[in-house]
DNA sequence: TATATGACCTGAC
DNA sequence: CGTCAGGCCATAT
């Protein structure tokens, strides 16, 4: 069981123009109360760096992860090249732009964990 | 072995 | 809308 390849894999799936929250991912890769880890993970780099980083916010819609961009506004581009607008106080809209993963999504993922052994 | 830290979350009020 | 307590847990020191 291999947490940081779920996160991975489960944060490649979130769609453009939206976003998921820490415990959405922590949720879908089978760990409930792991939000705290999945944040751990993207902070220290554990992931591949090719996964949308950018579109993972907290609970709230905070950009809690901004400082650990390149950039202070690279998280904030990113976003709005992708029609999520940004507000001065770095917080997205969850209410239009968050990602509604379905049952069949968990499923889904579930079963690949299964097959591929993480 | 023990204590601190952190890109967190939820419920209660 | 806002605050607060309590829970959470892999890593780091």
């Amino acid at each position: 069981m291999d947490f940081y390849k779920r996160v991975e894999y489960v944060c490649k799936q979130i769609p453009r123009g939206r976003a998921a929250t820490y415990g959405q991912i922590a949720l879908l890769c089978g760990m409930p109360s792991h939000s705290r880890q999945v944040g751990y993970a993207l902070n220290k780099k554990l992931t591949s760096p090719d996964i949308p980083a950018h579109r993972i916010v907290n609970h709230k819609g905070y950009l809690s992860g901004l400082a650990s961009f390149t950039y202070p506004d690279t998280q904030e581009s990113l976003l709005e090249k992708e029609g999520i607008p940004v507000t001065p106080e770095h917080t997205i809209d969850l209410k239009k732009y968050a990602w509604h993963h379905t049952l069949d999504d968990a499923i889904r993922f579930r079963s690949y964990f299964t097959t591929h052994n993480l």
